[in-house]
DNA sequence: AATAAATGCATTATTTTCTTATGCATAAGT
DNA sequence: ACTTATGCATAAGAAAATAATGCATTTATT
């Protein structure tokens, strides 16, 4: 049996996560030479504490979308009797993280805005 | 014609508004006695600053969604010759958006410790 | 007066993206 | 022996958005 206890993604709302795979990903090679889907997946559970857990369903589709848009590149590495996949960032690639982030950075201010107003500032009718 | 120049959903990269359109809309319903969908967009618009624009084709599903599932009900007032539908939350729905505005909250605080975290904190192996 | 733009509802076809389930394979712990 | 962890990947299906329609009234512009 090769039964796989997969993780529901995440403790939040799944929903939530839409939209923000690609621009993790992208962050989290920008702060490391290269890695590999695995890990990937490890070091975004640990850095929020078990919060977001990447499903493969999900990671490994982005990754290959990513590098077949030219933002990766990837190299096979044989490590004991294992292959890992090790993901890098091009050049291109490097950019578009910094975009990315920037965005979503603007986004997330955008979204305090509307969760921070009050009934006093809505309190009125079109 | 009726040729409908239709702006594009938002500045930002529509990717990243997936997953909170739902919560967007229970805020601005909690916020206020009633809204029509047409007012939310406008709302929504005015408050962001013009860089969140909701298309109907996106609101309008999701609102009826919401009613579906009992988040929201509906009353039809005519306006001049105008009919509006507004949208007001249920008690439940009111409940809901405040779990919502909360989920969406840490969301953003666990993507803030992803995007601030630094090379430093990275650089390790597994 | 005629035309365009804005206001207001809504649906549909298509695409994108994610979940869920599956599949294979090795290593390490119990 | 069996389970858990490590590591890759694909595929069916669901979910949710985009883009494009459609109709009708009102307001602004020319």
């Amino acid at each position: 049996m090769y039964k796989k206890t997969m993780y529901i993604c995440g403790m939040y709302s799944k929903e939530l996560l839409k939209g923000t795979l690609k621009t993790i990903i992208l962050k989290m090679l920008s702060e490391s030479d290269s890695m590999y889907g695995y890990q990937i997946t490890q070091k975004v559970k640990e850095i929020t504490e078990g919060k977001i857990n990447l499903t493969e369903g999900a990671l490994y589709p982005a990754l290959h979308k990513l590098e077949a848009d030219g933002l990766l590149t990837t190299e096979k590495k044989t490590v004991g009797n294992r292959v890992r996949k090790y993901y890098s960032l091009t050049q291109t690639g490097n950019g578009r993280a910094k975009e990315k982030v920037e965005e979503l950075k603007e986004f997330m201010e955008t979204l305090t805005t509307i969760i921070n107003i009050t009934p006093q500032k809505l309190a009125w009718q079109i």
